[in-house]
DNA sequence: CATTATCTGAACGTTGCGTTCAGTATAACA
DNA sequence: TGTTATACTGAACGCAACGTTCAGATAATG
């Protein structure tokens, strides 16, 4: 699945150019990665890619859902994570893995995204069903180990330790405040999981 | 201080119009509450205001910064929060404030305003600066209260503390996965102070 | 070879951008 | 009182991108 593309396949008639498809994401990629979404509109990408305009317009409703799939294309892998016995060790690698992501080029990216998505509806929606879905699905996870094994409190809500764990990152992401350092990472978990109460 | 208007003041000459800054600043913010950022151009502000467009961008550089200061012009009032001597209670009253506020349109222009930011660098300076900034250094004397009672640890790093308060709750304001409700905001602060570990 | 859908290239009107210009209005100052 | 400096207006400009229309060419299926 690769996003926002919900147009039918038709049966019958000329199919669909996988070449055409992929050079408009390509186009899409690169456009994003030189010069943000503001350097990708419709016609650059048309033009990049050598394709017209309608074309994309065919297959895309805007301009949101075309830079997600590219994004999506050039930078969705799917690490596998190991599970190590312990969840302060599993989240955090999840976690520093995800900002070493977000300190490149490809944060930067992904915070525009966020941007455009709050006035584009249908891309929120491939944000969060794409993106931040399947991350909170790992991660839970790794929780749901750690209450297994007696680690966290069986009792915890699921959804707010999720925000609890990426709720910090994406503001620091977001906000630009304060850099998503290595340091920061282990940090939030460390307090996550412990708690800042001075212990008597 | 009222946000981004950066042009100095001229000692001689005609002064600039009081009623002209205030007639550009309720346009906007009517505009902003009617229709959303997208709705709030500054030809439509300028229409709304009876003022000329020269005029807007003589004293502002962006839609973004007009948006921003017309925003504070609005919805910025300065609660005082009392110090009730226990560190949950005073965070948790203050994250209670902050989100009842987001649930209305104010967090819907405020979403949008995040997401402007993110392709406006004077915008993102301006909102840093004039609100997260001011709302984290409340919460940063509460903590510190908190400190000095020996209800927190000392050695807690105030960044990444306040990120875990604000980022959970900006990260639902801008993603709307789930709402910000009331039970959120508690169990936030209280799964922040005394962690999510099993007490053996 | 008929059918059907894709893709192209060019053109269209629209909106908003940010800027220029000449002219008018309004304050402080000499 | 008039001079000076700045604010504000309204109209106009070229530009970029939007999203859509159309006729024609292209590439599969049966």
């Amino acid at each position: 699945m690769s996003g926002s593309e919900t147009t039918e396949v038709a049966k019958t008639g000329r199919p669909r150019s996988e070449k055409t498809r992929l050079a408009i994401l390509e186009a899409t990629a690169d456009l994003l990665v030189e010069g943000g979404l503001a350097a990708t509109s419709i016609e650059s990408i048309a033009a990049r890619a050598g394709v017209s305009k309608v074309t994309i317009y065919k297959w895309w409703p805007s301009r949101g859902s075309v830079a997600i799939d590219a994004y999506f294309h050039r930078y969705r892998q799917t690490t596998a994570f190991p599970d190590t016995g312990q969840v302060g060790d599993d989240l955090t690698s999840q976690i520093l893995v995800m900002i070493a992501a977000f300190r490149g080029r490809a944060g930067e990216i992904m915070a525009e995204l966020i941007g455009q998505a709050q006035s584009d509806p249908a891309l929120a929606e491939t944000l969060r069903a794409g993106w931040l879905q399947p991350r909170r699905e790992m991660s839970a996870e790794v929780i749901q180990r750690g209450i297994d094994r007696g680690e966290l409190r069986s009792d915890v809500n699921m959804a707010v330790l999720l925000d609890q764990l990426y709720g910090p990152v994406y503001y620091r992401l977001v906000a630009r405040h304060e850099p998503l350092s290595d340091d920061f990472a282990r940090e939030l978990v460390s307090n996550t999981l412990e708690g800042v109460r001075a212990r008597d």
